[in-house]
RNA sequence: CGGGACGUGGCGCAGUUUGGUAGCGCGCAGCGUUCGGGACGCUGAGGUCGCGGGUUCAAAUCCCGCCGUCCCGACCA
């Protein structure tokens, strides 16, 4: 590809709305343009560099036994409201009405739209495992997009859904793409770890997370110091704390703690550490109140708690619910909470005694809190939101919490689907039964974003070249210097018949323009041809990811960006 | 959804406090000089100052409303 010809739009200077790193530089190069929040066009580098994401992505699908298709993004909303993610995901849909009336919505995911249609002419277990994939937009009107491609309204993903007979089927099923997964984010040159995760709203069960180590990433999982415990922030979990010594307990005593609503208040106000108090939390499970005890140090982790109660929604107490039930917010106790409620604490609960808590009234709190005396716990739990400086669960080791972008996502759904949609194969017994599925998400904007963020310096990307938009970038120093010319066209025209992607910087620019231009675009190799070179028989080369600059001589040119491009990360 | 900031030629910004002929840099077009790390000179094109209403002799500037973009947060007692 000639440059004069490519519509590549480069920025000289920082675009005034982006903040972050890929943002910044995929606008700069001319890879993307923002048309309006969380919504991009992409450019013909932006094409290139996801197409050859695309690739990897397909390769190791239809390796693994995936078949791709092409589903459709509008939707009618009816499958929709039937597994009840029309409600729950609520304002996050894109929602239309076509010219009939009927409800339709931009897909954001497509369970509702595969399980019915590989349940359609009702197969038999012989026919499974199935396993349907496809890269397809998709529509998530999120209340806030940010940083770039990383959080965005439009954006292309790959979804697989696997369809499997029985529990063990969908774990092979699972397994098969948990290994596709490592093979692809390690082609696509990308620094990233593996954790078990939290559910989110697709929920299920068992379900994996692959994150891009990031500077900006909204995601945050923790490591261990010693390298054996990785976990997404949301489900990991402190080593289990010791239980104290239960002799000589304090008497339970009443305080007057006026004007002490929060912790910290509390805290300052009796002159005591916020870890020596309890907080109680109130949440609301389908109607059944539940409190919820961690130290006065730590917050309550609600993924941890909705994932005890799913598929029950849990939601923290609102101000009207602190009156009907009689509490008093701001100062409640796990004494006195009523039978009907049920108590959970978090097992660091144990590491403590004597507890300063609330007094379930106004202005009171009581310190010497112990259970079971006092009040007691009806399960112990993992409750707590994770921090630097925790405990590793398995060795004790220091945890360290890193921020990553999450470029793919893989779930275990059982029939979590297939059952509220009656998608139905007939097994061996001659019963309709629902499928056992998979679901296995990638974002290749997010995978563009994550390479980007990974792999850049002040002067612009540095591609990996499994994803670069071109292998090889040849830059003509001169314009009016035949020889030059003749040459940097000799090596682009054999770079290409020896397979390369070669692009050819042959604008009627300065020199410093194209220099600057080929760092910031991130070609991994570029050969540098132009006057002083040529007249000496010999021609420049840098390898962009290391800066790293060599020489070879006209006749062994296309050899060397060869070699080059060959050990190029 | 709450809070904050911003909106002025294609891009980056000044001008708004104190109302009075709309500016700068880059880019763009033409000519000339340059030609290996974002060159130089001359000439030139290009702006409903986000939109609507109001105040005023006069509004980019003051007032009211709306729209858009970005950032932070979203209930922890």
């Amino acid at each position: 590809m000639r440059l004069s010809h490519l519509f590549a739009p480069t920025l000289r200077e920082d675009p005034a709305e982006a903040e972050v790193a890929s943002h910044r530089l995929l606008l700069r190069a001319g890879f993307v343009r923002q048309l309006t929040a969380g919504v991009y066009t992409t450019l013909p580098l932006g094409v290139r560099t996801m197409r050859r994401i695309e690739q990897i992505v397909r390769e190791e699908m239809d390796a693994s036994g995936a078949q791709e298709i092409r589903m459709p993004i509008v939707l009618p909303a009816e499958p929709w409201k039937a597994t009840g993610r029309f409600d729950l995901y609520g304002e996050l849909l894109f929602k239309l009405t076509d010219r009939h009336g009927r409800q339709m919505l931009l897909g954001p995911t497509e369970e509702e739209v595969v399980a019915p249609l590989v349940a359609a002419n009702l197969p038999s277990y012989r026919d499974l495992p199935v396993n349907l994939y496809q890269v397809e937009w998709k529509y998530r009107d999120e209340f806030r997009p940010r940083f770039g491609l990383l959080r965005v309204r439009e954006f292309l993903m790959k979804d697989a859904y696997s369809f499997d007979r029985d529990e063990e089927g969908m774990r092979t099923s699972y397994q098969a793409m948990y290994d596709a997964y490592g093979r692809i984010f390690d082609r696509c040159g990308l620094d990233y770890v593996t954790v078990e995760a939290d559910p989110g709203q697709i929920g299920g069960g068992v379900n994996h997370e692959f994150m891009a180590r990031t500077q900006v990433g909204e995601d945050l999982f923790v490591e261990c110091a010693n390298g054996d415990y990785l976990a997404d922030v949301e489900a990991a979990r402190p080593m289990a704390t010791e239980a104290t010594d239960q002799t000589d307990l304090l008497p339970l005593e009443v305080l007057d703690t006026p004007e002490t609503p929060t912790i910290d208040a509390l805290a300052a106000l009796l002159g005591v550490e916020a870890r020596q108090t309890l907080k109680c939390i109130l949440f609301d499970a389908g109607g059944q109140t539940v409190a919820v005890l961690v130290p006065g140090d730590r917050e309550v982790a609600e993924p941890k708690l909705e994932r005890l109660f799913f598929p029950t929604p849990v939601r923290p107490f609102e101000d009207a619910d602190f009156a009907e039930r009689g509490f008093a917010k701001g100062y409640v106790g796990p004494q006195e909470v009523p039978e009907d409620a049920v108590v959970l604490a978090d097992h660091t609960v144990r590491g403590g005694r004597d507890w300063i808590t609330g007094a379930n009234e106004p202005d009171r709190h009581v310190r010497g809190a112990n259970t079971p005396r006092d009040f007691r716990v009806d399960r112990w739990e993992d409750l707590v939101q994770i921090r630097d400086g925790d405990r590793c669960p398995i060795d004790g080791g220091e945890l360290r919490v890193g921020r990553s972008m999450v470029v793919g996502h893989i779930f275990q759904l059982h029939t979590k689907y297939s059952e509220p949609l009656k998608a139905t194969f007939i097994d061996e017994d001659g019963i309709a039964k629902p499928f056992q599925m998979g679901c296995y998400g990638i974002g290749i904007g997010r995978i563009m974003a994550a390479a980007v963020e990974q792999c850049h310096d002040d002067e612009g990307i540095r591609w990996p070249k499994a994803i670069a938009p071109f292998d090889v970038e040849v830059v003509l120093a001169t314009r009016d210097h035949e020889p030059s010319v003749t040459e940097a066209e000799r090596i682009y025209r054999d770079l290409t018949e020896r397979g390369v992607d070669g692009l050819i910087d042959d604008r009627e620019d300065a020199a410093g323009v194209k220099f600057a231009d080929a760092d910031l675009i991130g070609c991994p190799v570029q050969v540098v041809v132009g006057k002083r070179g040529v007249e000496a028989g010999s021609v420049d080369l840098k390898l962009r990811a290391t800066g790293e600059r060599s020489q070879a001589s006209l006749a062994e040119a296309v050899d060397a960006a060869l070699d080059l491009l060959a050990s190029a990360p």
